[in-house]
DNA sequence: TGTAATTCCTACCATTTCGGTAGTATAATA
DNA sequence: TATTATACTACCGAAATGGTAGGAATTACA
């Protein structure tokens, strides 16, 4: 029952980029790198899944980095958490489970996941700042 | 994000004896293993660490076995899951963080840890059943 | 009293995940 | 065209996961 760095940094990553919004500059990950003290390449790493799932906009070159593309508010935190650490899914018994039908526990788990995403759907970047 | 193997084997024990409380007899692990489909092994590993928590009571030796040393409704799933995965932490990060003071997302982590907790400790082990 | 049944304990092991590092290619800008 | 930045790919050590294996200790029962 871990969140992973994946996840955590995701979420610095992010937050650094909403404090930002109103500039509406790029930002390098090397500032966020310094400032946050994380190992650039490795927040290359994570960033790389919040810009395929389309959560920042990107410019290379020089005077590039990253920004939002939508309002603090209009992010919600399950999407950082899902875009870095994939779905939530807290136990992996699959369909192919022969006792699918009759799991008892089947309908906890249910729950849980869904308690999870309603937790994280209901907070927002902005309320993190 | 994940409930391992350990938890999800160490609640369908439990499960188990809870469905044969009534009889008060010992419940090998060897049946539950047969019946649940699960490597008699490591659900030794498995029990090992309820026996450890005090969660259930052992016979060893012929007709030896397990068994609930208190009313199903008396276990919270809580005790279950702490007993086999240990403390809901769900990030690392310790009090050893240089930014302990002024990290944005400690309260995220720490209500989500809550969340949990309250989540496991209102269901009993009489509710699954 | 011997034997079968059962838990208890320790060691091992393959695979996957975690948390990175490194190097190079590609793109944009000044 | 030099510099600055992202993008992509490959690699790597350590730890966790999900087991397996073997034997020692203990108990019930015939």
């Amino acid at each position: 029952m871990k969140i992973s760095t994946r996840g955590r940094y995701a979420l610095i990553i992010m937050i650094y980029l909403a404090k930002n919004y109103d500039s509406n500059n790029y930002i390098t990950l090397k500032e966020i790198s310094e400032k946050e003290n994380i190992s650039l390449k490795y927040l290359e790493k994570i960033i790389a899944l919040l810009t395929k799932a389309k959560l920042v906009e990107t410019l290379r070159g020089a005077s590039g980095g990253y920004k939002l593309n939508k309002k603090p508010e209009d992010y919600s935190v399950l999407e950082i958490i899902k875009a870095s650490e994939g779905p939530i899914r807290t136990v992996d018994c699959d369909n192919n489970c022969d006792k699918k039908d009759t799991c008892i526990s089947k309908k906890l788990w249910c729950d849980l996941d869904n308690t999870l995403n309603e937790f994280f759907e209901n907070k927002t970047l902005k309320d993190l700042l």
